[in-house]
DNA sequence: GAGCGGCGTTAACAAAAGATAATTAACGCG
DNA sequence: CGCGTTAATTATCTTTTGTTAACGCCGCTC
């Protein structure tokens, strides 16, 4: 369980701590050397939430996870779910899915960054996940498509004069 | 086998094939309307190839996988895999792992769209993988790394100008 | 209700990237 | 050897984004 602004993993961290998102919203960001914060992740509801760079990557991680909601998690250790996996082989299945899941998500924002400019990965993030415009600010969506919050600002304007009401 | 310019995957496609490459290259790209190619993915040696449209969402492949070099591949049908999986369950292992590093690898290649400019990650690049440079086009690469062939150009004439030999 | 801080917008300027076209170099091929 | 093709570079111009700073708005606190 979360307040909005707790922290639930911290930068420099290497727990194998990973939870499924009940209910809430978990942002993962970084902090490069000019004090700049950068979104890098944002994970909700039914999704899990872990830090890759300790569970992938056996290493600190690089990021702080903190939850802009309340939020609620079920949380398990990853050693723990190891173990299980021993014994329980069935869970494999349940395992496989949910990093399959995960691929696939990554590779489609992969591709927005790709094939699509700022202001059409914008409007692919609204169409997607419209919720998101109410329960995170702006500033924390511009660097999460790898833009300013002021070249977001602008986009908006631009969109708002194409499609005028 | 694939020979260069041979058509491994084609779009519109929707077949569970997937291989193991143990020499060689393959490229994914897309084409848009107005008949621009894009590099959206290269896989090489030790990896594994698949239209992750097919085998993650069940859906046409909108890229076509062509063989930069000869190449050979280690084909497997997915579906077999399945099957395979039924009776021989420690076979989930490998599997898993699979899945897994293509996961990081994609996390990471996320993050320097959204850390990076242009410029760090063309140098992160050819730092990671300097061999690309041999081996693929500065066009393939340029769209790989989602700017266009001309602005990488101008890329590697300024990182000329600061590290002049 | 005055003061404060954070956020979104806007402005002004600099820097970078996109679009298009011309130039050059390299290569294969008849 | 000349021809055509393609890739990379360069030039020019336009558009977009980054950077920095100012402004207004809102919510919070004292």
């Amino acid at each position: 369980m979360l307040e909005p602004g707790d922290i639930y993993f911290r930068e420099g961290e290497s727990s194998p701590r990973l939870a499924y998102i009940k209910e809430g919203l978990i942002r993962s960001y970084h902090v490069n050397e000019k004090g700049m914060e950068t979104t890098v992740l944002l994970r909700w509801e039914e999704q899990i939430v872990a830090s890759y760079d300790s569970i992938l990557m056996q290493r600190p991680s690089r990021f702080t996870y903190h939850a802009l909601e309340k939020t609620t998690l079920l949380e398990v250790n990853y050693d723990l779910i190891q173990q299980l996996l021993e014994t329980k082989p069935e869970f494999e299945k349940a395992r496989y899915h949910f990093v399959l899941d995960m691929l696939a998500q990554s590779l489609e924002r992969i591709e927005s960054f790709v094939l699509l400019t700022p202001e059409e990965r914008y409007l692919q993030l609204i169409k997607d996940k419209p919720d998101l415009l109410q329960r995170v600010s702006d500033k924390h969506l511009a660097t999460l498509l790898g833009i300013t919050p002021v070249s977001l600002s602008r986009i908006r304007k631009r969109i708002a004069g194409k499609h005028p009401r």
